[in-house]
DNA sequence: TTGACATATCGAAAAAAATCGATATATAAT
DNA sequence: ATTATATATCGATTTTTTTCGATATGTCAA
C-alpha cells in the first residue's frame, strides 16, 4: 500500500468514536441494519455505510462525523464510494492488513 | 490481556519522537553505544537505556523526554528499572506482542 | 552533611486538535 | 427551475496536547 504515514494512522485511532466506527464497519449489517437501503440491487457497495447512518450511531454532529471519516480515509483506514447523493464508507481491508503487518514488524 | 487502553497506546504512538524512541529501543546497542556505561557487570538491565542517553538522541528537553517515557510506560509500551540514580527504560515486549495480536484481531 | 548529578514533577504559555453551527456543493425528485 | 436531501467545507470557539524552564526528589560521593 502506497503512502502509509504511521503517525496519521495512530492519530486517527486515538479517538474512541473513530475507533468505534472502524469496528462497527467490520460488521456493517450487524451495526447498521438499514445499510444500503438507498441502493438498487445492481449496485454493489459491499460493506459500505453512508455518512448519515454512521452519524446517527456515533451520536456526534454531522460535520464532526464527516470530518472523522475524511480523516480516517486520508490515513488510509477507510475508502469511500459515492453513489448519488450518498457517500458510502467502508474499511480498506488491504491497508489494514498491511498495517497489522507493519505493526508486527516495525513497532 | 494486561490492562490495555488502546486509545492511550495510540496516543503514545502519535508522535514522531516517541515512535522513534520505541524503535531505537529495539536495538539499544546500535542506537545507544554508551548503553549501560554506569552499570557494574553484575547488574543486568537487558535492553534498558537511561533517560539521559535517550534525551540526548531525541533532542528534546529533559522534562519533555521524561514525560514521554512516563506516558509510554503508563500506556504499557515501556517498562522501567531504577538503578541508583538512573532510570533505565526498555520495551515491554510482552505487551507489544499482545498489542500486535490485538491489532490483528480487533482493528 | 554537603554538593553534584539524574530524573520526576509542577505550572504556565504556545500550538494543535476537536467540535460545532452555518453555509456551500452536489445530486435527486417534482 | 425549484425544492429537498446528503455530504463537505468554513470559521470560530473550546479543549487538549505539547513543550519548556523552574523546582523538587532521590541517590551517590567526598
Amino acid at each position: 500500500m502506497l503512502n502509509m504515514e504511521p503517525i496519521d494512522v495512530f492519530k486517527a485511532l486515538s479517538n474512541e468514536t473513530r475507533l468505534n466506527i472502524l469496528q462497527w464497519l467490520k460488521e456493517p449489517e450487524k451495526h447498521f441494519p438499514k445499510q444500503g437501503a438507498h441502493l438498487p440491487k445492481e449496485v454493489s457497495i459491499k460493506g459500505g455505510v453512508c455518512v448519515g447512518d454512521i452519524q446517527e450511531k456515533a451520536d456526534a454532529s454531522q460535520s464532526t462525523v464527516s470530518q472523522y471519516l475524511n480523516m480516517m480515509q486520508k490515513a488510509g483506514l477507510l475508502e469511500s464510494v459515492r453513489y448519488g447523493q450518498w457517500t458510502y464508507y467502508r474499511r480498506n481491508e488491504e491497508f489494514i492488513l498491511q498495517l497489522a503487518e507493519y505493526f508486527k514488524t516495525e513497532i
